[in-house]
DNA sequence: TCGTGTAGTTGCATTATAAAACCAGATGCT
DNA sequence: AGCATCTGGTTTTATAATGCAACTACACGA
């Protein structure tokens, strides 16, 4: 892909989400690491793909600060990977990617798990949109505004 | 890149949704179809992708039954890509990458845009997931269970 | 009918991805 | 200690996805 048009720098939000995890494998990632997988090895054998390519995802989600790396805890002398809060902050987009296939996809017979509140064990609503005032929207109901101008704050401390 | 490991027939739904729409570009495709950009010259110059990619990426989006073609609209003997339920069903998909770059973006002032309530002009408030029974649920709160069989329905009509 | 714009298609260059082989250090077994 | 094995990668090589640019076909307007 001919240096993949990088997004960097875009004004819109989506495509500066895209730029860091819109890739082929940062997201399945994300979401093994939300599950509690941790090694090397594990995500390699839980999503089959190349080492390599494993190799350097893992790199760059830890250069954006989605994951961080942690000496052991099971006592052996290697590397986990955690999820940062960044990381965790992930969790509605791959809700969102999860209910859009349960509600479209052409084959949700073949969909193999479903998310449920643990508590009840039943499945857990569509997520919800709201105003300030609590209105739940819809699309209709939203628009784009132009991002009010920083509102100078007094002493930044550098930056 | 050799094969590029489809995820179809993948039996996670997240990953069902990437194999659909997780490319580079198809997700910024959608992004503007539902702001309301119809013609493959206002795809192009909103995103400035190459023509050849843009085409590939319209006829997949519509083979998919994300998007579909109508005749003219504005006159002209042209073709526009408009999209179905299904394409305006990604929309809490956007919303929800927005929501991670405004919320963790590490540089959230070269944002140009804010969604907004179009009824106060107010920022929305971030997505919700709730139980069946109106609680609100964080991540630790959830849990995945298998799929109950499929239910079986009687007299289906093939398939 | 000539020029211009739209909507692509085609050909070629480049690079991201993948598969497979390789390897160093840690671990485990005896 | 000695040896095999596991873990977590790196290197090598290939191939397909992407991009750029040039080309085509058709519609439209003057």
């Amino acid at each position: 892909m001919v240096k993949r048009t990088s997004l960097e720098g875009a004004e819109c939000p989506i495509a500066r989400s895209l730029d860091a995890i819109g890739d082929w494998w940062s997201l399945l990632i994300i979401r093994d690491a939300l599950l509690g997988r941790r090694r090397f090895g594990e995500f390699q054998k839980s999503l089959g793909l190349a080492k390599n390519i494993l190799t350097v995802r893992l790199r760059t989600l830890v250069d954006k600060g989605i994951l961080k790396t942690a000496p052991a805890s099971d006592g052996s002398a290697y590397q986990e990977y955690v999820p940062t809060p960044k990381g965790r902050g992930v969790f509605p987009i791959l809700v969102a990617l999860r209910q859009w296939s349960e509600e479209f996809d052409r084959h949700p017979e073949q969909i193999a798990t479903i998310l449920v509140d643990r508590d009840s064990g039943r499945p857990v609503r569509k997520l919800e949109l709201y105003s300030q005032e609590g209105r739940l929207l819809i699309p209709a109901n939203t628009t784009l505004k132009p991002r009010p101008r920083p509102a100078k704050r007094r002493r930044i401390v550098s930056a």
